[in-house]
DNA sequence: TATATTTCTTAATCTAGATTAAGTTTTTCA
DNA sequence: TGAAAAACTTAATCTAGATTAAGAAATATA
């Protein structure tokens, strides 16, 4: 269970013995059920949330009331809201399971304290942030320049597996544009 | 001239004088002209640059030829393009001064060398790229979320001095639309 | 200080994608 | 296993913002 995050940080970084064994003390496992929420708007997020199992999407409630899907996080992701995790304020997001799942989150106060004095735990999640950067500027570079079909045919080459693992409106949500929408252009495609 | 990156990083981390004079050295200064590229599109993305003084925006050329602006940059804040820096591809993105300015800069060899055992620095660039990472997340909301005159007037609001400071045409691009529909937007504005 | 270049504006026309609404298919779970 | 809920489709109409084009202001530079 606690493997599938050692071996993620071996991947990355090479903490000694005692150093991963620290960490590791500070992750609790949690399952969790679909449709369950792990974080809701209004909230405090005093958890940063690895993923062994299952899928999550973030999202949060527009003017109009609608849900606007912001990520989505699957097998080997951390998740979490920063804004609401590093300068403690209410989220705006709500992180919901889309399957049963199982997670390991650590506390705010756990984490600040492995970051105090861990050279390969800081390198680590450096690490990690450096790909979320990267990942989100793809992302915003997408969004500028791409029409709605390129949107979804892109997302579709690099993850079709995953457009099967999650309902069509949410994917729809996540690109920007309507579920009626996402219809028509599937529609063109099959035709 | 390199007190000002001093100060950022104290703002954050308490390196020791050893730890910080190490970085400290490792840094290039070097004065840009307005409208001068520090990076191109098709190079290598081989420094991190901390801008002292000036403005630079990060744009790439879309299919129909025109630029878009993914990013400014301006005081106190680290520029690069990750995606090149990190996984030492060729850039997509040009890096350009919108002003004079005076940078200072880390090559990629000096940047994993300190990184490799500072735990300090980890610690300044990790904390810099959750910051990051909030601000990659609220603008990703903001394009899902605000109409185009949503968009500006909420960029104007946060950063009025910020505005007169760089071409109309520009803001434009960075917020998502065309330089005619921002003039109809302030036109509508101001009457 | 005149001319070239860059930036900004206005207005007419066009289009990708939203909205609304109704019906269909699939999944869930009692 | 059958009813209710959730997810998906289709089609008509509407709109925010793009495109095109031309002129006006502002700024840079010789």
């Amino acid at each position: 269970m606690i493997t599938s995050l050692k071996n993620h940080i071996q991947r990355f970084v090479n903490p000694s013995e005692k150093e991963m064994n620290h960490f590791i003390n500070m992750v609790e496992l949690e399952n969790i059920k679909n449709k369950q929420f792990i974080l809701k708007e209004g909230h405090y997020c005093n958890y940063n949330h690895f993923i062994i199992n299952g899928c999550f999407r973030s999202f949060f409630i527009n003017k109009k009331g609608v849900e606007k899907t912001v990520n989505f996080g699957i097998e080997d992701w951390w998740l979490t809201d920063f804004d609401s995790f590093i300068n403690k304020t209410q989220t705006k997001l709500n992180i919901q399971a889309t399957e049963d799942a199982i997670i390991l989150k650590i506390s705010k106060f756990n984490f600040d304290t492995i970051l105090q004095n861990s050279l390969e735990i800081n390198k680590y999640f450096r690490i990690i942030l450096e790909r979320v950067r990267i990942a989100d500027q793809r992302r915003i570079q997408y969004m500028f320049n791409l029409s709605g079909e390129e949107l979804y045919t892109t997302f579709y080459k690099y993850n079709p597996e995953f457009v099967q693992r999650i309902p069509q409106y949410m994917l729809a949500s996540y690109l920007g544009f309507t579920p009626e929408f996402l219809s028509k252009i599937r529609a063109k495609k099959h035709s």
